[in-house]
DNA sequence: ATTGACCTTGGAGTACACTCTAAAGAATAA
DNA sequence: TTATTCTTTAGAGTGTACTCCAAGGTCAAT
């Protein structure tokens, strides 16, 4: 399996595949004579691990971290949870700090009369030269 | 005022406020006969004005526009609670793609019974080998 | 006069995850 | 054979927002 037909086959870029090669991601791969990198299966499963867990929300760190955990004979579930625990509280703690943001610029909004007044009289810059 | 004294007066470093220059978020300011900045309680508000945007999520270069539509004579109230508007929404799409992420990843909690089992038969480790 | 705290600059480094380029060789189809 | 497509590499560039550094000049106090 080429480089060309991996990218096609899990949708990721060959730029991709080579930088996932490069900060050791993905195991370099055998090559053809000519120097072609040759991948198999298991290429397409650990992208398609990589993928999955950058839906997760975890870094490309992160998943460096679990694979190796994976791949160790002694990585047990409990590390795997672990990581799951943490991902979660970050998660909870972006979504909080978004919703502050999202309610202070739902007061704005509605508090802003819009149109074409004056900029000097607007909620939104008042608020914004407020000391805080 | 110094950029020290400005430094501490807005609780922003003094790299952080040249930086702010240098990418013209900060006009110019006039120099002492030593070149040393020298700034005024101009400089004190907009620094404000940058903290309080980037807190409800903007970015420089949005906090840019923000100034720009403050300054101009003809900006008005419309423009900026149309990116008041732009920011609520891509809040709540982070917001959304973050509460995804975070039901999956308690799924998984709650699924993997951690300790010391191998993760070959980790729920988790099955989820991120699974084709999506 | 000297010490220490302050200021200046250009430029490099950090973190993150790619993305693109150029120059060259290799494989494939007509 | 030739044209097209594929692959290789090192290295630079992108976007975001800083942060740090070195080498040097300045200022206030002792």
């Amino acid at each position: 399996m080429s480089i060309g037909q991996l990218s096609k086959a899990t949708n990721t870029s060959k730029d991709t595949i080579r930088y996932y090669e490069t900060i050791g991601l993905l195991q370099e791969s055998p090559r053809s004579n000519a120097g072609y990198r040759i991948f198999d299966c298991e290429s397409v499963r650990r992208l398609r691990l990589i993928k999955n867990a950058k839906s997760l929300g975890f870094k490309l760190s992160e998943i460096e971290e679990i694979i190796q955990i994976i791949q160790s004979p002694d990585g047990t579930a409990q590390q795997l949870k672990l990581l799951v625990e943490s991902k979660i509280s970050s998660a909870k703690n972006n979504i909080k700090s978004l919703e502050k943001m999202q309610t202070a610029l739902e007061k704005l909004f509605k508090k802003c009369p819009g149109g074409t007044i004056s900029t000097d009289i607007c909620p939104i810059q008042m608020y914004l030269m407020e000391e805080r």
